[in-house]
DNA sequence: TAATTATTCAATGGATTGATTGATTAAAGA
DNA sequence: TCTTTAATCAATCAATCCATTGAATAATTA
């Protein structure tokens, strides 16, 4: 082996990961492939969900199918796009824990946050199972009610994190809430605790969300 | 918190990781950054050891420094570029696993590689402390002898990748030999191993580089 | 102070990207 | 078969990106 084939070699490295990393370095192409892991969905209903054209998400579409981010089947005449197998969820909460780690970096010199310590920390699947078990916190579920239905935590209350502020009130002041909705790159959990923390609840951030719960093969309840 | 405040906040936190991504976007970039993550250094060490001219790699630095991926520091007449604080190699680590799982999953297509599918399971520092403890494996530093001196695993043998087929009988044929050199998303190890099953050897690659076991605080030897 | 070295800045041009528009293909139902 | 619906393709245009060039700035040395 030469070391001219070693710099091959990484450039041919470089280049690849540099090809995936562009392919996510685009907010609708990222806002697509949260939606995607969701579940497959069609590209009428992704760019219905996104606020993109039909063109536009399809284009989207293709370029992180492409870079195997995404696979398609077919359904009659729909096209139906789900997240391709990999540790996709991986890179994507690594990047979000640099994004809040460099924000948390920032702010800390702008403001004297106290809480934005501990934001980051979120609570382990253990932690939770064993405080679950002693039942001392109240598990928060801020997704849409539909989505809460098809399937959530067992003993977690649906709170959708656009109603929460209203509904403050079914919420226990004095245990410590853990809130959870898609996966650690979901955005609507974080703004829950904040609310939570304005409203002087305690409240922790769990650090995976249903759809890992559900892969890591926990119970899960269904229903309201 | 309505719902469209949770559309903007979704959107900001998008086009923050996207800004990242795009950021490691361009080989060159992944390069340079490689490189910083060994050590502070000048812009034109860095155009030295990339191959791009001057102004052209400080401007790709200007970039991640844009992007906080890394810190300067004045020294004299000239600019070190440091790596930044925060998970900045778990995003990287993550993207070469993904990287490497689309290969492979590619490749268990196309051929009917034996050695492709363990080559991804490297070993981890504990079995690797294991089985050192009953000497049943060899380690191998495929990193320049410069590196290597200034600090390696213990017990570790320095072979650089480059003259790694030459030295070949420097490797003893019965024990197995676990190779690494910087980081998880050093291609440097992976080529190495590589190498190694070609000419018959048992052959894995350390799940963590030189600068995780030193920042994980386990000892280290310096010299030749 | 002048000359040197290391880095950055500013301007340029070619290549690529992202969104839009309208046309085209594919499957299903009337 | 003709129409409808879902998705993709092709063409376009503005915006951005990347590398190059040469000039400008900053710190050091002669």
């Amino acid at each position: 082996m030469s070391s001219m084939d070693i710099e091959r070699a990484q450039l041919t490295l470089f280049t690849e990961l540099a090809e995936i990393a562009r392919t996510l370095g685009s907010p609708h192409r990222l806002m697509l492939l949260q939606h995607v892991a969701q579940g497959a969905r069609s590209v009428e209903r992704l760019a219905e969900l996104t606020g993109l054209s039909m063109a536009n998400a399809s284009q989207h579409l293709q370029h992180l199918k492409r870079s195997n981010l995404v696979a398609t089947e077919r359904d009659g005449k729909r096209v139906l796009y789900s997240i391709a197998s990999g540790p996709i969820n991986e890179v994507l909460g690594a990047l979000t824990r640099l994004a809040e780690h460099q924000r948390a970096e920032i702010q800390s010199v702008i403001s004297d946050s106290l809480t934005q310590r501990d934001r980051l920390e979120g609570i382990s699947r253990e932690e939770l199972l064993e405080r679950l078990r002693e039942s001392s916190v109240t598990l928060l579920d801020v997704r849409p009610r539909e989505e809460f239905e098809m399937g959530h935590l067992p003993g977690a209350i649906n709170i959708p994190a656009e109603v929460l502020e209203e509904h403050l009130s079914m919420l226990p002041q004095d245990h410590e809430v853990v809130a959870y909705c898609r996966g650690p790159h979901c955005v609507l959990s974080t703004s829950a605790v904040d609310t939570l923390r304005q409203n002087g609840i305690k409240a922790r951030l769990l650090d995976t969300g249903f759809p890992e719960w559900k892969a890591a093969g926990l119970t899960i309840e269904t229903g309201a």
